[in-house]
DNA sequence: AAAATCGTCGTAAACGATTACATTAAAGCT
DNA sequence: AGCTTTAATGTAATCGTTTACGACGATTTT
């Protein structure tokens, strides 16, 4: 590894003080217009590149904030990405981004990360393996503001952006009842998310409103990826144990049960009809067309990191507030009643 | 924003140099027990943490790469991440990642900031806007080793991870003229990227090889988003000029045009057969499911990751080699020819 | 002609941590 | 008792910048 050039090494070659040359660089007014030529000169031609370290020990500012994502394999994260990208750059800030891999560890492996590259503030949306609480906290309290967004910390006071999903799923659930399905069923999400609990508590109390009976066995874990939305429904044909509809935790799962239902010779939503959650660019492309809720991705990450920017800016201790956006559901031909 | 305990707090505090708090944190040997609990517990009073600049410019050694990719919305570039982290996990570093939106701009702003957090080396897959060529040069020649991948650099001379495009579309194309297809086309991608290039002449080489004609007429651009896929098909189909098949340069076109298929109340592959490119999860999914290319994405991560990591720890000028990684063609129903 | 101003530049002290070297006092040795 | 060893701590230089302050000669002001 080559060494750097420094700032004494062009004083050195020029005869002169690192401080004239340290203003030169900095284009001062009170430095000759022939020794900054000199200077400039020298610094091309040792290649020479301040160091970072040095400036910001100096200065202490970064100018940089911190992001970190459980994941972007979905397209969801990769959107709000976008969200948050875009208010970052035009106030003129830096984005790093981490990925937790749903890792409680390389969730705090990633916060110290950023902290050690001096981030000014923190977005994240935790793992769905458990909380960093502590460390949030520790965070919040050494001065650097923590926005979660998405899923978020129960217990830490910090703002936070949502979106609704009790409501939604109590929408999506309701869009079914009231196109006369009768006999409909919920895939779950992972158990100890949030969103999975409000999903399912949105769907509990639609059926509840509308006189439905809710039994354990018209709700089953299908998980995240498709793969479980695939076999839930295999099980559920195996067991000749057909519902008019369901209500899927996100689109993958319900893209793994139309899969399912297909092979199975049956038909959608002839035979069953579906909905899914947070809308993916393929629920447009399948056949059936797939009814979704689509999140507001874009405006979750603008939202979360203005909220940032607002903590960056007012140095006062604004009161956190959990702001929820609302979603809306884009309905399609899965979940059409053709019997109706 | 608080101000941060130093060491020279908790010394003053204690009465005792900076030296003996420094090394008391340290757990070093030369420090009584007594004097280590009390500088402990001082700390902890204090809230301290240790500024990672001032450490920084002490040691000189961050143990980070920082990671630039154009995008991760689709699901190719977040599963080569997936391979890089696990290499660079294994090697005890950490990953800075920065996405440049397809904007040179953006791109040269992310590699200063990767640079200003003094990564150790740089992963990079470039815009299709363009190449800052000066810029990776430059990075090489202050002692950062770039690896490139997947898109690469035409000029600079580094280490290059790619997948062997020429000769996959090569297959494919003629897997769908062993099959049997008459009039074959091809929906090409962004004509500046180099992969688009490779891709078509993979496609127009084959076809030549078994003597078809090739005239631009069955070269249509069709860009990457399955949106253009989906209108380059309304078109022929609205022309009446249909193909038997077509070669797509990528998954989501080829999904677009299917949908257009569909929609036009015929049917893939009977009229028309499609193949993809670079394996998407969908394409499994759809109906009929999609003859598609998989590439290697967690390998290409792997590979990149690894040929960096080389060469951080061989301080020896390695010679740059282009790795070109093989993939596989998973072949589905989507270009099976039902006439023959 | 003395005083004030201005343009250039150097000195030295920061920033916060680490560490080679020096120092001190107590303990161990003959 | 006198000498060496050891433990524990302090002193000061260092990393590479930035910047307040002062110095100095040259020009302008009164």
């Amino acid at each position: 590894m080559k060494k750097y050039a420094t700032l004494k090494d062009i004083a050195k070659a020029l005869n002169i003080s690192t401080a004239t040359v340290s203003r030169a660089l900095a284009d001062r007014w009170d430095v000759s217009c022939e020794t900054k030529k000199l200077v400039q000169e020298e610094a091309k031609r040792q290649n020479y590149r301040p160091n970072p370290m040095a400036t910001r020990l100096q200065n202490k500012r970064t100018k940089t904030i911190g992001l970190v994502v459980p994941e972007f394999k979905s397209a969801f994260f990769p959107n709000v990405i976008s969200g948050i990208q875009k208010v970052i750059d035009d106030a003129g800030y830096n984005l790093l981004i981490t990925q937790s891999q749903e890792s409680k560890e390389i969730e705090e492996k990633n916060l110290k990360l950023l902290e050690s590259n001096m981030v000014e503030g923190i977005l994240i949306s935790i793992t769905r393996e458990g909380e960093n609480d502590e460390y949030y906290q520790r965070l919040i309290d050494s001065g650097i503001p923590v926005v979660f967004f998405n899923r978020v910390s129960s217990k830490v006071d910090a703002p936070k952006v949502i979106i609704d999903d009790y409501r939604l799923a109590f929408f999506a659930t309701e869009h079914l009842i009231y196109n006369g399905f009768k006999k409909i069923y919920h895939f779950e999400g992972p158990v100890n998310l949030s969103v999975s609990k409000e999903r399912k508590r949105g769907f509990i109390d639609a059926m509840k409103k509308h006189h439905r009976e809710v039994s354990e066995k018209i709700i089953h874990t299908a998980g995240v990826f498709s793969e479980k939305g695939y076999i839930a429904m295999q099980n559920l044909i195996a067991k000749n144990d057909l519902p008019d509809a369901i209500f899927c935790f996100n689109d993958p799962t319900a893209l793994g049960a139309l899969k399912a239902i297909k092979e199975a010779g049956l038909k959608c939503p002839d035979d069953v009809a579906l909905v899914g959650f947070s809308e993916t660019e393929i629920a447009q492309l399948v056949e059936p067309p797939l009814t979704s809720i689509e999140q507001p991705t874009f405006e979750i990450g603008v939202t979360a990191a203005s909220l940032l920017m607002e903590q960056l800016n007012d140095c006062v201790v604004t009161p956190s507030r959990t702001v929820k956006l609302i979603a809306k559901m884009n309905i399609r031909k899965s979940s059409i009643n053709i019997k109706k």
